[in-house]
DNA sequence: GCGCTATACATCGGTGCCGAGGTATTGTCC
DNA sequence: GGACAATACCTCGGCACCGATGTATAGCGC
């Protein structure tokens, strides 16, 4: 999630780790705040995987700015990484959400619209978050008033974004 | 967010571990499955720590099962974890849900709706995934598509979710 | 008898993440 | 002049998590 936010932002223009740092918090912090301790070591992770070159340059307020720039290979890595999102990418919100926010980058509307299609899948699928046996049950046959929060907020969530995933495809059909 | 789920489901009934791990595969695994090289040592994490006793009994199937009971100290400590959440459980959802799917396990009406209010507190706070400078910018705002969609149905998610802690709220002050 | 799945538990190495702390400069408030 | 916040980067220790792998029993289909 990070490192595919970190390849997202870069994408959109050259940035030193700082401002990359503010940019991450903007997008998810109110949710999962980034730590610089995590930050940084990812940025090294990707620099010797050679996704992202560094350059030095003299700080403009502050100590030296390292400015940090995809290489051609980090952006094939980015696009592979859209294009061929694992299980969890899908699955949790969060790592979805930061996937969504970078998908534009990602080259052809057939190819975002398979993304959204495997998403559009997994909303399908019958699930709940209890079950008796192997039958999922419904909010209205809880006595828990906070489990039946659950699957009703859960199922807002999923129409809405079910609604919003057929609108969009539709858009991307059109507009191919 | 394990832990918790542990100590949730130890609360309500002992339980050996592969039993606890379908339980919680069943209730978090769709979005987030946990690793049962996860589970074991959380599961000795929570021993060790004196929250929960276990008891060697032979396997009505396979091997010997290790059957786990919470002990007065894991009691306190989930309606401990249940009553001051750590931030990250209000703002995360995954973890919030983990958190609500076990408040029942919380003593006194009263307590309950100060952990519901924490929520409501976070989801009325303005934020948004994107900025102009200071200024959160709406989905009308925004031309990208994907990054629309993210807008939309977070706030169909957090309406959803306001309506619901209002009326939850209403009926805890009614039953108190 | 063989493979497969389910039950039931466990270890180990690798890695990602985080809190605490450190270094250095500039600007602002009192 | 001294405290403090912001800018800008970094290290280190600890720990949670995961995939791979191991051990053992029981039942089912072929």
């Amino acid at each position: 999630m990070l490192e595919l936010a970190i390849l997202g932002f870069l994408y959109e223009a050259p940035l030193h780790g700082y401002e990359l740092r503010k940019r991450i918090t903007a997008l998810t912090g109110h949710v999962r705040p980034v730590a610089e301790s995590t930050l940084y070591p990812a940025i090294k992770r990707l620099e010797k995987a050679g996704w992202l070159a560094r350059e030095t340059r003299p700080g403009a307020v502050a100590a030296p700015r390292h400015v940090l720039q995809l290489t051609p290979e980090g952006r094939s890595e980015l696009e592979r990484r859209l294009a061929e999102p694992a299980r969890g990418e899908i699955t949790d919100e969060n790592r979805w959400f930061t996937l969504l926010a970078f998908l534009r980058h990602l080259p052809g509307a057939g190819a975002q619209a398979d993304v959204l299609r495997r998403r559009l899948g997994f909303l399908e699928e019958p699930a709940s978050f209890f079950y008796e046996g192997e039958r999922p049950l419904r909010a209205e046959e809880l006595d828990d008033p906070f489990r039946r929060g659950i699957l009703t907020i859960a199922r807002a969530t999923s129409r809405a974004e079910i609604t919003w995933l057929r609108a969009t495809l539709r858009e991307l059909g059109e507009n191919r």
